[in-house]
DNA sequence: AGATAATTTAAACAATTGTTTAACATATTG
DNA sequence: CAATATGTTAAACAATTGTTTAAATTATCT
């Protein structure tokens, strides 16, 4: 054995993490083995349980260090800054987002989706804290935009609405720019993200207008 | 032994596909094991593989079987005569489609949303043959509803903001009722499936009709 | 009833896979 | 340099799990 390089272990966990948190986005957490993130990583397969002491332990700092790397790539404002008209401020936040999910670097959304579809619970505490605050951010620019007449139910509605609207799209145009396994659904939206951006925002202040002036009314 | 009572291999056969379908659809397909299936059916550990040859074309087979009789559950007009005018259409597919969608009896759409997240590619087939054709009925209706003046792009931009506003909340909807595990989000939308239902139609409506506006002055 | 086919059962098989172990190599400290 | 701590390696372990097999049982047909 000529290949025993140690370093510090800096490097192999650095490699581990960044290797594990591809698989883990691409496959999930439950088809990704150790065998795979080894050889890739180039590392022995007993360093996972070394370095990180389980799987399970290994998928939570994988998802943490992608969560962060996310933000600082793509800040929450859209560089909109907090003085400009709520209408602008909207458009930077939803474009930033769809930017952030739609990131082909990005492996942390493409987590947070497979955990929303088959929880392994593994996540939920990490989530809710790194997720919560954006959200109460969101919900307030959307009272603003909604005035002063709507109630709570219009603005968890409207959120809602403008979420959903992001999610989805933004999956399957990062889908349509990795290498095309995977795909199932028909055509994989052939638009770029600033144009599907773009349009939710027009759509989304349509609607949300027509909720402000049925607000007024007492609907 | 006592406890052989062979009918003729219908009922074993029903009573596995019944249950495989359900866990599939909570537990996804990797999560599920032949040992569980085989328990809950009361039914001997070598007979999925008897019936159903492997445990993947079982799976394709208990998704078949789901979504046909969500279909008949829940029919895809709603109920609303193809006579009536295009926004009252509009209104019967929504609900239709969400109600479906978060129907805790119909498990075909939690298979869906896991093979969208993590695709076993096993459906693939089956489900393009059953999707498209509504989505085809879909986008003729979102044309009809922008006008003469739309693009297909317009048309297609706004299936997927329509879309995307029904897709989570029918899930996170259908958990709310479900026993509370697997929850990891904030709040669980506490609104009916109507209620739901009804803003988005609402809020998609003024969206369109904001795109038919400007399609009018070329965009 | 006897022969044949279909179904059920229990056991075994073979492959996968997360984790542990103990020897070995390298770095760090005194 | 000696001693200790840390990292790496290969092998083994233990548990899980999809599938197959052969015998036993029950239905169907002549």
């Amino acid at each position: 054995m000529d290949k025993i390089r140690r370093k510090d272990g800096v490097e192999t966990r650095a490699r581990i993490l960044e290797v594990a948190g591809r698989l883990f986005a691409e496959k999930g957490f439950r088809n990704t083995i150790h065998e795979e993130i080894c050889r890739l990583a180039d590392v022995n397969i007993g360093a996972i349980n070394y370095h990180f002491r389980s799987k399970e332990n290994l998928y939570v700092e994988a998802w943490k260090m992608a969560f962060r790397q996310s933000l600082e790539k793509h800040p929450v404002d859209g560089g909109v800054p907090p003085g400009t008209p709520p209408e602008e401020r909207f458009r930077g936040r939803i474009l930033s987002f769809m930017r952030r999910m739609s990131d082909p670097e990005n492996i942390e959304f493409e987590i947070v989706h497979k955990e929303m579809a088959t929880p392994t619970g593994f996540l939920a505490g990490a989530m809710r804290e790194s997720l919560d605050p954006l959200r109460k951010e969101t919900q307030s620019l959307v009272r603003e935009l909604l005035g002063g007449k709507a109630t709570e139910k219009d603005v968890q509605l409207c959120e809602m609405s403008i979420m959903g609207q992001c999610f989805n799209p933004a999956v399957l145009h990062k889908r349509r720019k990795g290498q095309n396994k995977n795909r199932f659904g028909p055509k994989p939206l052939d638009f770029d993200i600033e144009t599907i951006a773009d349009h939710v925002v027009s759509f989304s202040l349509a609607g949300i207008r027509e909720m402000r002036k049925r607000a007024g009314k007492g609907g």
